[in-house]
DNA sequence: CGCGATTTGTGCACGTCTTCACAAGCGCCT
DNA sequence: AGGCGCTTGTGAAGACGTGCACAAATCGCG
């Protein structure tokens, strides 16, 4: 029943380095296990059972055996997992061995703050390439690297080998961008401008759209408004009790 | 039992002002609806059909049915739905009818960002404070306002009845930015450092980590190029046919 | 060398979300 | 008035994700 080849183990023979394709659910997880996992490896922790890593992201401890066992990762039974291994193995699956290359289109306002956002290097990406439309915005430097003028997107993505676009434009240029991006052979896309890009197939986009997660939150907000304006209700199976409704995506009280 | 009032339900009769527990799914859904619609408003549209505006949103028309049918939504069978009254149903279900104060917490690169984006406004928030911990940056006006010292939090808080919290500190200062929110009696954390942020039961958390976005681009990055690195595979198994998965949460490939 | 403590990996049941397909309702045209 | 086309709202089925609970595996110790 178990495989025995390691599905393409970082340092190993040449296997076939076939991914297993994961479900989407256990693939955004695996960013934050690989988070939580460099923070162990730097206090100093050489192993780790599923119980502790599950408490320091804040997920079930099955939920993240079955999210490790998906990549037939390889746990030790009684011990736990090796922390070093498992960062190497995540790694792989993500795609990070690689550090690959990121082109930033839009130097606005937010543009700005992604370029000089330092968080990206130690997580495996490159900003190679700042882009504008507008000409004022040209020529300026940022964090060491020079904006270029939009339209010079295709020699930069073969320079660069740019393998993933960032967004950063007001909405009105957002599907402009896009498809200039998806133009010059870029697959993935990360757009922060508050529209709905069209991409043709096989191209990936996701979103993130700092008014929805407020307007998220404002949901719950109103939510919790309108339970506690309630009297103490006995028995009225209208209002569960008011810690009765489950988070998914929100965490919620994780404790200690 | 049953209250009367309504918070402030539009314009119609004395309905329940009861919010329907709504699915999270449907939740995350609406504020999209909501960009759409007001789009088509703009446009002159009146009305707008199922079909119409799930394509410009992006999903399945029966699943926006759906959505609409919990919120007790009042379409018109053979018409479609009414643009304005939708917009009033949606904002009023998100809370969007008061116009809730944003505190941010972190003046660095992505803070003093967020702190000049303009797309809070028209989404029905505020931002009311800035706040950072760090003295040189207190004084600073950015967009009108402020930077207070983070030790201020309560003063602010009971003063502009703040709603919302956003952090956007590093990671080690997050929790405890996070415990003082929640000592001033935030219950709605919008969390933009990388960690994981434990708070007591009733208070929500959403987290926006853009490496982690980028990780899962990565990944889908990876296993597209290691899928076209196969050989036409003939019957094996083992490799499903190219676009044989579907996106959940990416969005993909939208027609036209 | 065997035993117990510990932890992984997973079968199974449950709940949530999605999608199809269709009856019911509405307006318009004749 | 009646019929026809269009659109909503929803029942039911299927896909997906989650969490419990337990067998299998491993280590350390006497």
């Amino acid at each position: 029943m178990s495989q025995h080849r390691h599905p393409g183990a970082p340092g190993s023979a040449g296997a076939v380095p076939a991914l297993p394709d994961l479900p989407e659910a256990t693939v955004a997880r695996l960013p934050e296990y690989l988070r939580a996992l460099h923070n162990l490896a730097d206090a100093g922790h050489e192993t780790i059972s599923s119980e502790g890593l599950s408490a320091a992201v804040g997920v079930n401890s099955a939920k993240l055996r079955k999210d490790l066992s998906h990549l037939g990762s390889y746990g030790t039974r009684g011990v736990g997992y090796d922390v070093a291994l498992l960062i190497e193995q995540i790694e792989y699956v993500l795609g990070l061995t690689q550090r690959r290359a990121v082109a930033l289109v839009g130097v606005g306002n937010l543009g700005h703050a992604l370029a000089g956002y330092d968080g990206f290097a130690g997580r495996g990406f490159r900003i190679a390439a700042l882009l504008d439309a507008d000409p004022s915005r040209v020529g300026e430097e940022i964090n060491g690297l020079v904006v270029r003028h939009v339209d010079e997107l295709p020699a930069v993505a073969e320079a660069e080998s740019i393998a993933i676009g960032v967004i950063a434009t007001p909405a009105a240029a957002a599907q402009r961008v896009a498809d200039l991006l998806v133009a010059v052979g870029v697959t993935s896309i990360l757009n922060f401008a508050p529209c709905v890009l069209s991409v043709p197939e096989g191209v990936d986009v996701r979103k993130v759209d700092l008014a929805i997660e407020l307007q998220i939150l404002s949901f719950h907000e109103h939510r919790k408004a309108s339970l506690t304006a309630l009297p103490a209700t006995g028995g009225s199976a209208l209002t569960a009790l008011p810690g009765g409704f489950a988070a998914t995506d929100t965490q919620e009280a994780i404790g200690t």
